[in-house]
DNA sequence: ATTGCAAGTGAGAATCATTCTCAGTTGGTC
DNA sequence: GACCAACTGAGAATGATTCTCACTTGCAAT
């Protein structure tokens, strides 16, 4: 598939960082793309991102914040799972073969899965301890 | 929790229309609301998402269409997860105990879980019998 | 190297979902 | 029945994303 893509050298700049970064908006992407091309500009960024998603390179995700986060498709599965800490708004990408497991459970469904996404919303290890030194403080309201 | 919220008319009308059908987007359910009270503004219904959203009474999800589909917040693990079908996209819920092992898994990695969110995309029954019989056609481009 | 053409690009306008503002309305309380 | 806070409709404002247009680039045939 990748032969078969024009790769100009704003593109190629694009899915570098991308490769490189993961979970991106088009801001921090257009912030990185600048320090390398100065005069990249937002629209060829999004188009670019248009681009590499229409031919599954890529694909866009939002954690409910009001704009998307661009990562690399993954090959092997076609799927991505993320932790997302409501508290930091940190964002982590996991692994593992359960996405398989569930892969299976939705084709017992009469389901042809071509990709799955995964968000796990909740604290991660440091805002966790955070929050429950807070709830223990919090009691008198 | 319920009982603390103030419950207008229009707050209840479009709680109750997320009730019965779940993952509506704002202007379906604009349109359904309309039908029993035509009055009722876009503003109203995207106010009364937000309050229900801040109580955790509904959430709201994008399958990258570029706009939420909202629904009823699932009391017993604060969870959700669909099919999406790319071609018809049709959404449907599924339910099971997957979703718990999932956080099981989560908090194995540190996260303690307040929500998960599913999406699997791919092709339904029907479109992927469509799909298939279309293929067998397209091998000569 | 020069010409020609299709695809790429920057800048800013346009679009679309969502949120905000403001002036008018409603509901409950005294 | 007057008051105040919360609610509402209408339309303006916002913010992410896409589109338009005029200019540039890259490659093919010459």
């Amino acid at each position: 598939m990748e032969q078969s893509m024009r790769m100009t050298k704003r593109r190629s700049l694009v899915l570098d960082i991308l490769r490189d970064h993961g979970h991106l908006d088009a801001y921090e992407l257009l912030a990185m793309a600048r320090k390398k091309d100065p005069r990249i500009s937002l629209a060829t960024v999004y188009r670019a991102l248009a681009y590499f998603r229409e031919r599954d390179v890529i694909h866009g995700r939002t954690f409910g914040e009001g704009h998307s986060h661009f990562e690399i498709h993954d090959a092997e599965t076609g799927s991505h799972a993320h932790f997302v800490c409501t508290r930091c708004g940190k964002v982590r990408e996991i692994t593992g073969r359960f996405i398989r497991d569930m892969e299976a459970l939705a084709r017992r469904e009469k389901f042809s899965i071509s990709r799955a996404h995964l968000d796990l919303f909740g604290l991660c290890e440091e805002c966790s301890k955070k929050e429950s030194r807070r709830n223990s403080a919090r009691r008198q309201g």
